[in-house]
RNA sequence: GCGCUGGUAGUCUAGUGGUAGGAUCACAGCCUUCCAAGCUGUUGACCCGGGUUCAAAUCCCGGCCGGCGCACCA
């Protein structure tokens, strides 16, 4: 803390503003600036230099403050257990592979996630609604989407060289070894489901659903005449899906149980997207970069789509507005990129199929396929339930509608995506400072009677009483003041509120930003306004009087 | 699923063919009016099964769980 210094040179006085430094055990305090010859001088040109000091750091704190500290998928295993954010599912027991149970924070933070897709993509908008299917449903939807068929891989033998392989149903018989070019053997080959079995009744059956796309293309035309939709429209899930993957891997990203937040979007394939393209860049991938394995190079979604990369309005729409969600709750928009599927990769359904990537510390991975499926759902559920999928055109005219894109995001990977970038290491503060975006985080406001004092204790539990309406709060008395608001800083917390002596005569307190550790005190009954308000870092400091209260 | 590799408190780690020591976290108390201060105390571990052995957390085999590489990824 900086502080006005007079001394007498040779009789005359002269102010300085001087600063106490650490070194070591010792203290000692060391001129830093000459103010003037008078006091008012000095103060004058003191409050000059605080209120440019001020405005800087304030300029600083708008770039990004903070640079996300890479960690490996394994340290971030290790934070999400520590903290309670995730564990694996039965841990007590040795955990099961691809399994994972959220705890107390990261429930919430799932919850906040789940909450702000749901408001961007349906609640916000005027083409979308939703749908909530079953897990479980009649076995006849998978035999109709492909799944029961060819939603499987065939573990083969090679008669050569002996080496075990696993490859496409349709392709036995036809491919041989590529390590030493001999044959398969046929009588060996044994299939592994991907659709996890179970029981219905006594002696019925029926899978664990694989996708939640299907559901929603089963109850399409419900939806579509009872909330009196018209082309183009979108139906919106958010689920549970189960694949028993045969080597899940990295945390939560390859999981056998977990979340999608899916839309399937229909078009008539005749009309263009109606929705303006916005100015936002992104790396692209092509197809043709990929081949020619040239670097993906950046560039806005609209020139993308003028240049004829990205073929459809639609895809490049889309791919933006999700990209633009990402941003939105404070990813970092440098670590994404969208990567055309090749020929050989895409889908039995698929048109042409984008996908939205991020750069994992194991790599770019996807985080959304977004196929072109044309009307090959719908028109194979007509044709398996003997049901018209048809609706009426602008004219008039029956047709069935074309899904070009479908916006689908897993839950678990967006949940790394936010935890990766908010991840940093703090080296002064020697702590994990989680800079999750206030919409995101678990605990909105910590709140801390500085000392077990009995009035303050009182204070500071009708604060929380108080604030506990409106957002989720932590109250915490234990260890020093310090110790607590590092707690909360890897827990992701915004805000911490303090409660002092003076909050006991004044009804104020101070109100702490995680990402800057600034202070300021403002009235208790304006607390509320200023965690709504000021709900970025930088923003908080305009709602109140900053004090400094810190001794070093 | 294959290959390599690992597994000691929640986390990080020391250690030995004779069942374990530390740090940190957590909890309780004292202290403390702003950034993981200090003191006292407490809880807490050798992944599971089998084998070898008088004796196995330690050596061997199998499994489970993880990491890396391959394969796969609607």
């Amino acid at each position: 803390m900086a502080f006005i210094v007079k001394k007498k040179i040779n009789g005359k006085d002269y102010y300085y503003l001087r600063k106490s430094v650490r070194e070591g055990n010792k203290v000692r305090a060391v001129n830093i600036a000459y103010l003037g010859k008078t006091k008012k001088d000095a103060e004058e040109k003191f409050k000059k230099m605080e209120k440019k000091k001020n405005s800087m750091e304030n300029k600083n704190v708008k770039k990004a403050d903070y640079e996300s500290t890479d960690i490996s998928i394994e340290d971030m295993t290790n934070f999400c257990k520590r903290k309670g954010f995730v564990y694996p599912s039965g841990d007590i027991y040795g955990g099961l592979a691809g399994f994972w149970d959220f705890g107390h924070l990261g429930v919430e933070m799932k919850k906040n996630l789940k909450n702000d897709w749901w408001k961007f993509h349906v609640q916000e908008r005027e083409d979308i609604v939703g749908i909530d299917g079953s897990i479980i449903t009649n076995p006849e939807v998978w035999k109709a989407s492909g799944h029961v068929d060819s939603f499987s891989d065939i573990f083969v033998v090679c008669k050569k060289c002996k080496k075990p392989n696993k490859i496409d149903k349709n392709e036995l018989g036809k491919v041989k070894c590529d390590d030493c070019g001999g044959e398969y053997d046929e009588e060996t080959a044994k299939e592994f489901k991907l659709m996890f079995k179970t029981n219905v009744g006594e002696d019925g059956f029926a899978y664990l659903r694989p996708e939640t796309a299907q559901l929603i293309f089963t109850n399409f035309k419900y939806v579509q005449e009872n909330a009196r939709m018209k082309l183009p429209f979108g139906i919106a899930q958010i689920g549970k899906a189960f694949r028993n993957e045969i080597a899940p891997r990295d945390f939560m990203f390859r999981s056998r149980e977990f979340e999608q937040m899916e839309i399937e979007y229909f078009v008539d394939p005749k009309e263009k997207c109606p929705y303006e393209i916005g100015d936002s860049e992104i790396l692209v991938y092509s197809d043709e970069n990929q081949e020619k394995e040239e670097e993906p190079k950046k560039m806005k979604f609209k020139d993308a789509l003028k240049k004829g990369v990205i073929k459809t309005d639609w895809h490049a729409y889309w791919l933006e507005q999700e990209l633009l969600w990402f941003v939105n709750l404070g990813a970092n928009s440098d670590k994404f990129r969208i990567r055309q599927h090749t020929k050989d990769e895409k889908s039995h359904y698929a048109l042409d199929t984008w996908d939205l990537e991020y750069k994992f510390p194991f790599g770019w991975k996807e985080l959304q396929g977004m196929a072109n499926r044309s009307d090959f759902d719908l028109s194979q559920h007509q044709k398996f339930s003997k049901t018209s999928m048809e609706i009426l055109d602008k004219d008039e005219k029956k047709i069935l509608p074309h899904v070009v894109c479908e916006p689908s995001q897993g839950v678990e990977r967006g949940f790394l995506v936010f935890l990766f970038d908010a991840y940093e290491y703090d080296k002064e503060r020697d702590n994990v400072v989680l800079h999750l975006h206030p919409k995101l985080a678990p605990v909105k406001v910590g709140i801390f009677p500085i000392v077990k004092k009995e009035e303050m204790l009182k204070v500071a539990e009708d604060v929380r009483d108080d604030l506990k309406k409106e957002f989720n709060v932590f109250y915490d008395t234990g260890g020093s003041v310090g110790r607590r608001y590092a707690r909360q800083d890897e827990a992701g917390t915004p805000y911490c509120v303090t409660i002092d002596g003076d909050s006991i005569k004044g009804k104020d307190v101070t109100i702490r930003d995680r990402d800057t550790e600034k202070q300021i005190r403002v009235k208790i009954e304006d607390l509320k306004d200023v965690i709504t308000q000021g709900l970025r870092g930088e923003d908080i400091m305009k709602m109140g009087k900053m004090v400094d209260t810190r001794k070093k």
